[in-house]
DNA sequence: TAATTTTAATGGTCAGACAATTGATTTGTT
DNA sequence: AACAAATCAATTGTCTGACCATTAAAATTA
C-alpha cells in the first residue's frame, strides 16, 4: 500500500477566490476602463454565493483600484485602470508602515530621477517640451509664495518624469516626490537663497533636455538633487508625518 | 438673506470610514506586528455598525496588507507590516493593468540598480558580504540548470538591493526583477555564452562592493544591465504574461 | 418646452442565524 | 503519570432576507 501524500492545503475564503477570478478576467482581457461588471445580484446568481461574499470580493478589488462602484440606478461596478495615485497609495502605506526615513526617500529620488532626466532628454516630445517650460515658469512665478513654490516644484519633477515616457518610473518618482513634499512642507527649509539655486538648476536641466543631451540632463539633475537633499537633511531629522 | 453655500459633499461608505480610522490607528501608533485588533463583534458593539460593514472594512485593510485575519478560537485580526511582497503585488497590478512593456521594466531596472550597487558598496555589512558571496556562488553552481540559474540570478539582484540598506529602493527593484523574471522565464534567451558573461559580470561587481568602491560598483552594474537588457530585448518582444 | 414628480434598478446597511475552524480544556485509557 | 481522544468555547466564515439610500431615466405637469 502506497501512502497518500498531501502538501498543506490552504482554504482561501470565497471572497478571495471570487476576487481572484474577477481580477484575472479584468486584467486578462484588458477590459477598457469603465467596462461594466455584472451587478451584485447578478454575481450572486451566477456564482451561487451570498451577497456578502460578493460584496467583500468587490471591496478587495476596490482597494486594489481595479474596480469602481457607484450606487443608484444605472450605477454598478465598473473596471478601473490602476494609476499613479493607486500605486502611490500603496507606496505610502509601505513607507509609513515600515517607518521609512526621509533620508531613504531622498536617496530613492536621487537614485531614480537622474535617469528620468536622461530619458526625458531622449524621449521628450515637442508638446512635452512646452509643458516643461510652463512648469518651470510656474515655479519661478511662485518665488515669493513658499508653499506654492514647493507644490509647483513637485509638479516640475513630475513633469520631467512624464517626459521620460516610462510610466513605472514616473509612478515611483511621483510617489517619492509627494512623500518628500508632505514630509518637508511643514519645515520651511526653503530659504530665498535655496529657491534661487533651485530655479537656476531647473533652467540648466531644461536646457539639456531641450538639447536632447541625456548625459548633461542626468548629470545636472544628480547635482541638483544632491544639493537639495543636503539642504533638507541639514534641516529636518524628524520622522515622517502620517497623512493618508 | 444670505445664501447658504455648500461645496460638493461626498458620502463615503461606512466600511471606508471604518477602514480609514483603523488604518490611522494602525499606522499612527505604529503597532508592533501581530498586535491584535478587537474581534469583529467587539468592533460591532464599539462602532454601532453592522457586522457586514465591519467585515468589509477588514477586507479593505487585508487587501492593503495592514491586517491579517485567522478563524477559530483565539484567532481574530492582527496588525501586519507591509513588506516587499505587498508592495510588489501593487506594482504588479499597476504593470499588468497599464500594459507596461518589458522594455519599460528593463529601463526601470537600469535606472535603479546601478545606484543600489553603489549604495551596497557604501553600506554593506560584513555578514551581507558573506551573503552576497553565497548568492554569487549559487548562481555559478546553477550554470547547467537554466531555470534555476534564472531564479538564482533574481536572488542575486535582490541580495545586492538588500545590502544597499534602502528598503524602498529594494522593494522597487525586487518587484521589477520579479516581473522581468516572470516575463522572460519562458523564453530561454539565456544561452551558455550569456550565462558565462553574467557570471563574470557578477564577480566584478562583487569585487567593487567588497572594496567599497561605489563608483566602480555603479559603473559595472550599469554595464552589466545594459548587456543583459540588450540580449533580452533582442530575443523577446511579447507583451507581459499575466500571473498573480 | 421646461420644470417637476414618479419610478425602478442598483448599491449600502442592517439583523440574525448557522457552519467551519481552531486551540485550549477536559476526559478517558493505558 | 503520560499520552490519546473527545469535548468545548470563541472566533471568523457564510448565508438569507429585509429594508434604506441613491441615482438617472421616464412620466407627468405647468
Amino acid at each position: 500500500m502506497t501512502q497518500v501524500k498531501l502538501s498543506p492545503i490552504s482554504v482561501p475564503k470565497t471572497s478571495q477566490v471570487l476576487a481572484a477570478e474577477l481580477r484575472r478576467q479584468i486584467l486578462g482581457m484588458a477590459l477598457p476602463t469603465g467596462a461594466p461588471l455584472p451587478t451584485e445580484r447578478d454575481l450572486v446568481t451566477q456564482t451561487g454565493l451570498s451577497r456578502s461574499s460578493v460584496r467583500e470580493a468587490l471591496r478587495i478589488l476596490e482597494a486594489e483600484n481595479l474596480v469602481q462602484t457607484r450606487p443608484g440606478r444605472f450605477g454598478g461596478t465598473a473596471t478601473n485602470r490602476p494609476n499613479d495615485d493607486s500605486l502611490g497609495r500603496s507606496i505610502s502605506l509601505f513607507v509609513h508602515g515600515r517607518g521609512i526615513s526621509l533620508a531613504s526617500l531622498l536617496q530613492a529620488r536621487e537614485a531614480i530621477e537622474p535617469s528620468l532626466a536622461a530619458l526625458a532628454a531622449q524621449n521628450r516630445s515637442e508638446v512635452e517640451m512646452v509643458l516643461l517650460n510652463e512648469a518651470t515658469q510656474r515655479v519661478e512665478d511662485a518665488f515669493d509664495d513658499v508653499p506654492l513654490f514647493l507644490r509647483e516644484n513637485v509638479n516640475w519633477h513630475i513633469a520631467i518624469a512624464s517626459a521620460s515616457h516610462n510610466e513605472l518610473l514616473r509612478a515611483f518618482l511621483t510617489a517619492s516626490s509627494n512623500l518628500i513634499y508632505k514630509a518637508t512642507a511643514i519645515d520651511n527649509f526653503s530659504t530665498e537663497d535655496v529657491r534661487r539655486q533651485v530655479i537656476q538648476a531647473h533652467r540648466r536641466i531644461l536646457e539639456a533636455i531641450a538639447a536632447k543631451d541625456a548625459d548633461a540632463a542626468r548629470r545636472r539633475m544628480a547635482r541638483h538633487l544632491a544639493a537639495v537633499t543636503a539642504a533638507m537633511l541639514a534641516f529636518s531629522d524628524a520622522p515622517l508625518e502620517i497623512d493618508l
